[in-house]
DNA sequence: TTTATATTTCGATATTTCTAAAAATATAGC
DNA sequence: GCTATATTTTTAGAAATATCGAAATATAAA
């Protein structure tokens, strides 16, 4: 691969994001929602006990390392797993 | 894949590890030395400015959660990459 | 045994991170 | 316009982490 400046960057991004429990299993359950994206307030339910706000918060730090994507509906704001930027730092997370 | 709980832990210890920009350095630069192994003091000479205890602190974390192993010989320490854990959850820092 | 070198552990401090409540923003429907 | 719902931003305190220097440990060599 050999990883440009960016690339290093991103990746330490990306493995301080996925250094937190709670933010590890927002993408793995994200992972399992591949194609319709999960909004925030559908993904609590999967979440053990943590304020709206703070899950807000997580969202935010994954979606800026680039781990996922959203996109607006209405009130709604659904979130989906980037699967390029996945598959390329932590493809294991995409396997079934 | 799917994780057992055990290895979902490992992923957290492992991503946490490497989002901190001085082990994520280590972690490259002992992953170019994959078969001799290198020590601490060596090792200090490709990262940049830190104190040793620093250095030792990272690298116990770093092989706590499994990146790297050790082996002892005389008053030296030598690092090296566990490739079967890096394959298994970070396989582009083995490439290249 | 003394000296030198490599590394780790301890203790203290500075910084970062996590968390939640409250306030703010955005959109939809009435 | 007002009300309700979904989400984000702000703020602040508590907890965790990173860092260093000094002391401790371990080994080798003189």
């Amino acid at each position: 691969m050999a990883l440009t400046d960016a690339e290093m960057k991103q990746a330490v991004k990306i493995h301080k994001a996925l250094g937190e429990p709670t933010r590890f299993k927002i993408m793995q359950v994200l992972a399992k929602q591949q194609t319709t994206g999960m909004c925030c307030s559908k993904l609590r339910a999967y979440i053990e006990d943590v304020a709206v706000s703070t899950l807000s918060h997580h969202l935010k730090q994954l979606a800026e390392c680039g781990l996922i994507d959203f996109r607006k509906d209405g009130t709604y704001i659904y979130y989906r797993v980037n699967s390029e930027t996945a598959q390329k730092f932590i493809p294991y997370i995409l396997e079934d």
